[in-house]
DNA sequence: AAAGCCACCAACCGCCAGGGG
DNA sequence: GCCCCTGGCGGTTGGTGGCTT
């Protein structure tokens, strides 16, 4: 199969943004949307790729995007994220709503490579209520933080079934990494959350 | 003040998987 | 089933600015 010609071999621009060319990507995307990232640029009269142009959208213009310098919590987070998932940096960046997965990268790269590294244990880990998914839902991160703060008598039922769905999680032998891609997120929540000691053990049934 | 070094981060590259024809 | 296109992902690079010598 024949390579498609690169960007520059093609006559479009790499490199830096300029502000001019972020308004018109941002207002295209605005009136039109983006169905096709390869005809984007053309439509929008921008001489840049279709790859850099959904790169530079879901990487900086997007208007859920967090900017700013992590905090202690986030970081927290995704060095025990990486702990379970590897270089997974979409699956880690799904959980950190308003960050992507390349500045996770670069911040792993940048710092908390070398934390690991040191030894440094991350904090206790209890995601906030301001942790929810970039749809405006909550995750069931949020859910558990939720959970696990409330009057234990309150929450036993649900506890209950969270109880009943990590049994069958385990009695299964499925792994934190299968659990989430299979969407079985509430007890891959429940597992981490009992390990990294952040909730006492839940009462049995 | 200038040069060298380092950290940061935006952007690129190459590969892969999924979907449509 | 095969080919091609597209979007998504992870690894890497290069420009820039700040700090140190």
């Amino acid at each position: 199969m024949v390579r498609a010609p690169c960007c520059e071999k093609m006559g479009l621009k790499k490199g830096p943004w300029t502000p001019e060319e972020d308004q018109i990507l941002v207002s295209h995307i605005q009136r039109f949307g983006h169905e096709n990232w390869r005809a984007l640029p053309k439509q929008a009269g921008l001489l840049r790729c279709g790859k850099s142009c959904r790169l530079r959208w879901t990487n900086y213009l997007r208007p859920d995007i967090k900017r700013g310098n992590f905090s202690r919590e986030e970081e927290d987070y995704i060095i025990t994220l990486h702990q379970l998932l590897g270089n997974r940096w979409s699956a880690i960046a799904a959980k950190l709503p308003g960050r992507t997965d390349n500045e996770i990268k670069n911040v792993w790269h940048t710092h908390l490579k070398k934390r690991v590294k040191q030894g440094e244990k991350p904090m206790k880990l209890l995601p906030n209520s301001s942790m929810s998914d970039t749809d405006g839902s909550s995750s069931s991160c949020t859910e558990f933080s939720a959970i696990v703060n409330r009057d234990p008598a309150e929450s036993l039922e649900f506890e209950k079934s969270l109880r009943s769905d990590a049994l069958s999680f385990e009695s299964r032998n499925i792994s934190h990494v299968d659990a989430v891609s299979n969407g079985d997120e509430i007890s891959f929540w429940l597992k981490i959350f009992m390990e990294s000691g952040n909730i006492q053990e839940l009462p049995e049934i």
